[in-house]
DNA sequence: ATCCCGAGGG
DNA sequence: CCCTCTGGAT
């Protein structure tokens, strides 16, 4: 098992991130562990800003599972459509609701595997809810993540897998969550996908990303 | 016009 | 692997 950099250098990078993202651990604030799983399923390519708007009055009309497993679909569909995809987003809340009292008593279960067994919840949304609202430690590797491997010394075409095993092995335990939320912001506010903005970047020394061109 | 803090399906 | 699904921000 080779890891890519050190985990003192790793540590190091992530301070320097801590440091720039002091409230970046904080973007998703829900009660309980069905609101968060519900504001994430929402959250999918959406910002989080646009998440928020619709929460508020969604968590009033449908406050736990049961209401959400006999909503009416079209009522629904306007109460998220802000967020996008709100076909699919719709649907899926629903059978969410039904799987959740159907097979775990009105529970949002606590294991990855039951997660994402769930309508409309993969890989990233259960870890989400796993950290978040259960303090399960997780590993999140978006697309984000994977454009900053590079600058931990992954390959460009490293696999998600690989990525999220040595970044778990490099970091300690109770830091998991908050780092990953650290480089998934790291990712959208300077990383960012065609143009990185490199002279902001606390991590820009030795980056093989500095002065990279949009690359088509 | 173009890009998203993804998931599901072919 | 590829594609589709959406509105909103920029």
């Amino acid at each position: 098992m080779k890891l890519p950099v050190s985990q003192k250098k790793a540590l190091a990078l992530l301070y320097r991130l801590y440091r720039l993202y002091p409230h970046a651990h904080c973007a998703l604030n829900y009660r309980t562990p069905f609101q968060l799983l519900v504001a994430t399923i929402l959250s999918a390519q959406c910002t989080d800003k646009r998440v928020n708007k619709v929460t508020e009055s969604l968590f009033e009309k449908y406050p736990d599972p049961q209401a959400l497993a006999c909503a009416d679909l079209p009522t629904l569909e306007l109460d998220i459509r802000s967020t996008g995809f709100y076909r699919n987003k719709a649907t899926n809340l629903v059978l969410c609701g039904q799987r959740l009292l159907e097979r775990h008593g009105g529970q949002v279960p606590t294991s990855l595997e039951e997660l994402v067994r769930l309508p409309g919840v993969g890989r990233k949304t259960a870890n989400v809810v796993l950290g978040n609202a259960f303090g399960i430690p997780g590993m999140v590797v978006d697309t984000h993540v994977k454009r900053l491997a590079r600058r931990f010394g992954w390959t460009v075409n490293e696999t998600p897998e690989k990525i999220e095993q040595d970044l778990c092995l490099l970091l300690p335990r109770e830091h998991w969550v908050q780092s990953a939320h650290l480089l998934i912001w790291h990712g959208r506010e300077l990383c960012k996908a065609p143009v990185p903005l490199c002279s902001c970047c606390p991590l820009q020394e030795d980056c093989p990303r500095v002065g990279v061109v949009r690359a088509r």
